[in-house]
DNA sequence: CATTGTTATGTTATATTATAACATAACATA
DNA sequence: TATGTTATGTTATAATATAACATAACAATG
């Protein structure tokens, strides 16, 4: 069994970014038709927006594009959005950056790891059973009770790191 | 031996806090001394108010006590003396909260996982050897390189927990 | 002990991130 | 089509953080 579930990878080298983002919106429309929820045309604009890229996205990054797609829009605009999309676990926050990242599988438990490249600046999203055991048995051992767990591991991911220098 | 160091531990019942204050203030005066580097009045006031408890403390929280106590207080005042703790491994940010907390041991390696109650509000830091090693040998499965890790665990911690509700 | 370079703090301004509160519009269904 | 609900628009402001430059304190040396 295979433990370290990659849900979403490092962008493969000529990948085609396209693909990635139409997979997801498809994905996200199926699990809302399926969840009864509505992924407007504004939802579904800022998930666009926030799978520009594999690289964390910030709010008042959505919401210049937005101010130019129309004028009525405002931060809230863009973070009730992302509040939506958080909660269908069609993207995640990023603590530590203040951003946003797609998910391309809104119904996989949470807790997931994630690869932050200093160099690229993308996004890997792993989902790994032994880390998330064992820190659920540590917090065990000492009673502690684990609602949510944040996990943000910053480097260089081996496609940067194997470049010459 | 254990796996687990606890480097903050959540507070006992009935511990008596200017304890946990003043050892964390000695200590770093010690640090600062041996690295040359100097605990200035104000840093030292900012590493008192950091530790004035248990829970991830706000910058503006300390600004507005400072601003009590000195005219020319300003955000800069209590980023800067912040960034010098942090540096010196005083105080570790909590990513999730925007807020700071005490680290009684400057000299431990980072990389630690905070525990943190969404009950009580306090925090406790885990240095946890097995944890650090298993992200880290997956990580270099991936050929990521690792500088920086940020896990931060949220939940009830046992005292918490056990209370009749 | 005056000079000088360095580090720390003061000061003003502004950038960035996020939410409150209330109004209007769109949708869904009875 | 009336009605309740959900979503979006709108204005204002709160909360967090940094830039840039001025002054002060320190510390080491001549």
């Amino acid at each position: 069994m295979r433990k370290t579930n990659v849900i979403t990878p490092f962008k493969k080298l000529n990948h085609i970014h396209q693909q990635c983002t139409d997979a997801a919106l498809s994905v996200a429309e199926d699990t809302c038709n399926s969840r009864g929820v509505r992924l407007t045309k504004l939802r579904r604009r800022v998930l666009e927006l926030v799978w520009s890229s594999h690289e964390p996205v910030k709010a008042y990054d959505i919401l210049d594009i937005l101010r130019d797609e129309h004028s009525g829009s405002a931060p809230p605009t863009v973070y009730r959005a992302l509040e939506f999309l958080q909660e269908e676990g069609m993207v995640h926050r990023i603590e530590s950056l203040n951003a946003y990242v797609g998910c391309g599988a809104p119904d996989h438990n949470h807790a997931s790891q994630f690869l932050i490249c200093q160099s690229c600046g993308a996004a890997a999203e792993m989902n790994d059973t032994e880390i998330r055991n064992m820190i659920a048995d540590k917090a065990a051992d000492m009673g502690f009770k684990i609602y949510e767990e944040i996990i943000e591991i910053k480097g260089v991911c081996s496609q940067c790191g194997s470049e010459s220098s």
